[in-house]
DNA sequence: AATCGATGAAATTTCGAAACTGATATTAAA
DNA sequence: TTTAATATCAGTTTCGAAATTTCATCGATT
């Protein structure tokens, strides 16, 4: 194996992985020895990215009695999505009051590009699409990323990458297809018209329907 | 040395307090074997701390370089303060919505507890006053307490903190006495007045002005 | 004189094992 | 049968040292 990076890095971001894609289940015990032999090295870098997940959220420290996988429940997620209607609405706002011809473009370029790709590898059934996951966080990112404020950009990180958690966590139980296309693009629509209130609506009510299906495809989550 | 919990739980509120304080400065460089032997513990809780720390912003990891203390400057304060300004209000502006009296008195309350402490120990220079800052994190804490997102209010307290370490390091060169607790009582008062416009407007003038001090106390703010 | 490369020292990263803590199973007593 | 105390066990936490990388110094070459 290369180790471009240090081990604990690899770790880290094979974990952060693991959790986000819902294939380590949420409530579930994360044994230092087992992650040792999994992972195939010691147990100081396991025990390092567990820390630095534990501190990001992902993962719980339970003092002396070892680390879980972050727990989910219904109540979360509706909390979740209602901060990030808040916030990321904020945070379009202001990077909308600037009025700069670049990030607009900038925009523009990400829902193109997005446009252009499928959200399912698979047309049967659902297939994760990386390349598409990876452009649709990035147009979200693009949307808010002319605020001004790191602080707030990475607010935005955060949310996304909580909510890309139960998007996943829902997926495995049921894919309900939808046009998310037509959802960008009201948004984008209204940034370019320059219309704030329309584009935080349209944004609103996107995540307001993602919020329902993840809702509807499972009770309780299977969390903890 | 007390070892109630474990010892990188300690070694990890050791640190975090001298990083907010300015025990450590901005940019210092954080030794593993002088802080192994300041602690008087092994590597490993040392890193472990560091890592937490790291996740959260107060301290830099630079790959295979160790760590170090995270940097400030001018740019960033004024992009913190402003990013306070805008999630702060929003949280403000959500814990009125609610219009719930436990939470209205709980805010007086903070504020008249906090009316009953002065900042300094002592009159002729300041000495910082724990048990009034505990106080004041309590009451702006209580002004964000009834959003209803823990979201919300863990990045409030993030941006609270953050804000509390430059303070903390302006105190370092010059104290400016003034009058907070009129500006402390202009926010309630509009908060008990159901008035969220002046509720905002309010804290809005008091981190302002409170950035401003900061920014007149030293030109460079010493960091990196 | 300046650049490049090699050598050595200092520091970080990683490992393997020892020490400690909390949980479980067993036994004895009520 | 239930409760309490004890012993055992698995797993976390911590340590000390080895392996690896970076940084600085010095010398040789262009």
């Amino acid at each position: 194996m290369e180790t471009s990076t240090t081990l604990i890095a690899s770790a880290y971001e094979r974990l952060r992985a693991d959790v986000l894609s819902g294939r380590l289940a949420p409530g579930q015990k994360l044994g230092i020895e087992s992650l040792r032999g999994q992972y195939d090295t010691g147990a100081t870098p396991v025990r390092e990215a567990l820390n630095r997940l534990a501190a990001e959220g992902w993962v719980l420290h339970l003092e002396q009695r070892g680390f879980a996988v972050a727990p989910v429940s219904e109540d979360a997620l509706r909390e979740l999505a209602q901060t990030r209607i808040w916030v990321e609405t904020l945070a379009l706002r202001k990077s909308m009051e600037l009025k700069q011809p670049a990030w607009e473009e900038s925009v523009v370029v990400a829902l193109h590009r997005l446009s252009k790709t499928t959200r399912s590898l698979s047309s049967t059934r659902y297939n994760e699409n990386p390349e598409w996951e990876k452009l649709h966080r990035a147009l979200h990112m693009a949307l808010v990323g002319n605020c001004g404020s790191r602080w707030l950009i990475g607010f935005c990180e955060q949310l996304y990458d909580q909510a890309y958690r139960y998007r996943q966590l829902a997926v495995k139980r049921a894919y309900k297809s939808r046009n998310e296309l037509a959802e960008h693009r009201a948004v984008v629509d209204a940034v370019v018209a320059a219309d704030p209130d329309g584009a935080c609506a349209a944004l609103e009510a996107h995540y307001t329907r993602t919020t329902r299906i993840i809702l509807e495809s499972g009770k309780g989550l299977g969390g903890g």
